[in-house]
DNA sequence: TATTGTTATACTCTATAACTATA
DNA sequence: TATAGTTATAGAGTATAACAATA
């Protein structure tokens, strides 16, 4: 269809049909509508669990890491405390995960899923990975395994950890 | 320093000292990390100029687009027309941009920098590249356009747009 | 009728600071 | 005193729907 914007007549590049500038290479924006794809994909496979962005991964986490801490958790999804909270009690209230003071250093929760919580994550886990996959579809299988490395490094180098895994494992 | 957390020893892989399991590849997860990061950064290098997220975006799409509507850049910029309009109307105000009916069809808004804009823009440019650089300044040069031409190809298929070139042109 | 843009509203996300309890 | 977690609050980001103006 034909546009009937002001925009004078150039080649298109944007969705908009415009020139992007000086964004064409700029990781903010980039991730910004990547970002707005992978969240919109996201609701379409996830929606029904009624789990808000946060609490979803924050699942994920605790099923990997039987016992984690809150603060470790904060820091792995790049949030404050205070929304962890927030995020983790309201997981509580639905009896998805037990929050129980360490044995060890009673200031901190350990996080645990419960019967229902470990249930509700084999149903979460397998539309996880088929929105993972319906995003990702677009990319060649080596384009992909190139793309989540670069992210890993990227977010690894910028938090001072190991996100990226020093002996790259195979998976697909 | 040593970790008071209960959770167990294992082999470390993310910030807080966890397992990313099933995350380990997921677009949301990984984005939502990265993302989180070049924020921080555009804060850091482009705070004291106080455009608040989109309006940076908006403004750089605007310079590159002289006379664009306001449905053209939200398109490009995956955000709802209600939450543009708010975007622009503070921009007029402040007299850095100017947002006039096009000619041709008065429903469109034709948007264009003022004098002040310009100048304004002059200088959140260079904020602008110098934050970008800053975040994938840890990448090696092939690494960085591998990661932009990957982001891009993942938008466009997804936005059912040409937001990548297909013509690819070289830049560095 | 369909589309651009506006307004109002609500809900989510994020950031900050003061507070508690444990160490 | 330092750290984990809580509470409260404010601000920014996002989604929805009703509306006016224009086509």
């Amino acid at each position: 269809m034909p546009r009937h914007s002001p925009t004078p007549p150039s080649p298109s590049r944007l969705p908009g049909g415009l020139q992007p500038g000086i964004l064409e290479d700029n990781i903010s924006y980039l991730t910004r509508v990547v970002r707005s794809v992978a969240q919109q994909s996201a609701g379409d496979h996830l929606g029904k669990f009624e789990l808000l962005g946060g609490q979803l991964t924050a699942l994920a986490l605790i099923a990997a890491n039987e016992g984690v801490s809150q603060n470790d958790l904060t820091q792995a999804m790049q949030m404050k405390k205070s929304q962890m909270t927030v995020l983790v009690q309201d997981l509580v209230v639905r009896e998805i995960i037990d929050r129980t003071p360490s044995a060890t250093d009673r200031r901190y929760n350990a996080l645990t899923l419960t019967p229902k919580g470990g249930r509700l994550w084999k149903r979460v886990r397998e539309g996880l990975a088929s929105h993972s996959e319906s995003v990702l579809s677009v990319l060649e299988l080596d384009e992909r395994r190139q793309l989540v490395r670069l992210l890993q490094k990227l977010a690894a180098a910028h938090l001072g950890d190991a996100l990226a895994a020093p002996g790259e494992d195979e998976r697909d």
